[in-house]
DNA sequence: CGCCTACTTGAGCGGCATCAATGGGTGTGG
DNA sequence: CCACACCCATTGATGCCGCTCAAGTAGGCG
């Protein structure tokens, strides 16, 4: 690939059709036809990149738009009067950020790249129309938000009721599997964003965070430098995060079909 | 008096029609036309009142429907394998259920009556349907699922980073204006579920929630006798829920004494 | 009346925040 | 090339909030 060109993105576009994208299987674009995607091919925007620390969009903007990342990744932040900022998520290519600002049509939170980060942009109201004639698309749109909702409440019941230990967990193999799912390795990886991110976003101090990791590291469960992160021991992970791990907790097949 | 029986559920729902429901203004008729709202009636089945703590559905169970209480309310929880229970909500008339169960076609949580509770079920592949030929539904349903998804992330923040007082005062705001906006009191309400639940929604134990409520009346803040609330100083919490007051807050004469 | 569940109150402790200091990495300017 | 600033990560010391354990009280219902 040559060097970015700036007018040039219009152009390239038409080559970044939803249709070659290798995220289409995890992004809007599921389980829908081929003419369909040329059709929402047709509405999305394909925007410069944003370099690291830039903004998609603030906390208090008009809502125009859903966004879908398409490489790199972004943080979710909200931020209160006193400047402390939450950090509400993470996203990696293929997940969708602004469906929490349908309901009130401004941005509820803020959202700013990790690294250089390519986006793709959905104009919210050619997306509805769409949504009207496709019901596969209507559907993949209340899919989507559907599971934004059940993670949420899993990040809930994780802050309510886990240790710091378990949430870190929780959060490795949530991290792994989002790798995984696009191809990449789910057992070593590079966190885009800073210790202190991923502590906030947790509910924990950075001190916390550095304490955990090294913890982690003495059990033999990962091994860190920096944040390149290899998972030494996925097993560990999962039953400290609460959740079976595959095959291995067996046994007992409660209702086979599990995910 | 004409003791309840069954077969006339059917019948009596040609009465209690969307179109002269009190809450079609929370609901999701919400700026639909009249037209529209009785297209959304004819797929409305609305079942006999749900007893208290019977349920709704069970977690694991097939997703066909999304609900909405008319009268009562309703928790929704997860259960563990280990069975610990997570409250993860609470639902007031006009509100629905059963969002998060649209990505899986399971429903991940269970959802049980607090207290006698009338419901109406939306059958969601006819919802689906309907939402595609009335652009203002399908508009009107994402919305209510985008508001979702900011509750939860409010949510979120007030358990990362919210000490007990602040949630607990969060919580009572929120039930005050969710009463208010049904035209009931705002500073006067009975809960309709136990302190456990609370506690377990906000992620404290019960011993907590019951210090909480003493010492919130010994501020004067709010009067309680059991699950019978009077808000006595809304200003007070809304400043430690963090929220703006009114106009009140920046000449704050509320406090007198105690930090 | 006894049982059960919900709620209250007290005592003690532990997990995690906070404060403080240090070191490494990276960009910037002399 | 080094000096400096700045951010991020780490580590230790200390303290507090809210959990846990334990006991007691009150209300609902057979």
């Amino acid at each position: 690939m040559s060097g970015p060109d700036l007018s040039d993105f219009r152009v390239s576009s038409l080559r970044q059709a939803c249709a070659h994208c290798s995220l289409n299987q995890l992004c809007l674009p599921m389980s829908l036809s081929e003419a369909d995607i040329e059709q929402l091919d047709a509405i999305v925007e394909r925007k410069r990149p944003l370099q690291r620390g830039e903004h998609l969009y603030r906390g208090g903007d008009d809502f125009q738009a859903i966004y879908a990342v398409r490489s790199g990744s972004l943080k979710t932040f909200t931020t209160t009067e006193s400047g402390e900022e939450q950090v509400t998520g993470f996203h990696l290519p293929g997940e969708l950020v602004g469906l929490d600002a349908i309901n009130s049509w401004v941005h509820p939170c803020s959202a700013s790249a990790l690294e250089t980060t390519s986006i793709c942009e959905l104009p919210f109201e050619q997306l509805e129309d769409l949504a009207s004639d496709i019901p596969s698309l209507q559907r993949q749109l209340l899919r989507l938000m559907s599971k934004e909702i059940f993670a949420d409440q899993e990040m809930l019941f994780a802050m309510a009721r886990r240790s710091a230990e378990e949430r870190l967990a929780m959060l490795l193999l949530s991290f792994s599997e989002r790798f995984g799912r696009r191809g990449l390795s789910s057992t070593r990886f590079r966190l885009p964003m800073a210790r202190s991110d991923l502590g906030n976003y947790l509910g924990l101090a950075p001190e916390t965070m550095s304490r955990l990791f090294r913890r982690f590291q003495e059990n033999g469960w990962l091994q860190a430098e920096g944040r390149e992160i290899q998972l030494l021991d996925q097993p560990a992970l999962a039953e400290l995060s609460g959740r079976q791990a595959r095959e291995d907790v067996d046994s007992k097949q409660l209702s086979d079909g599990t995910d």
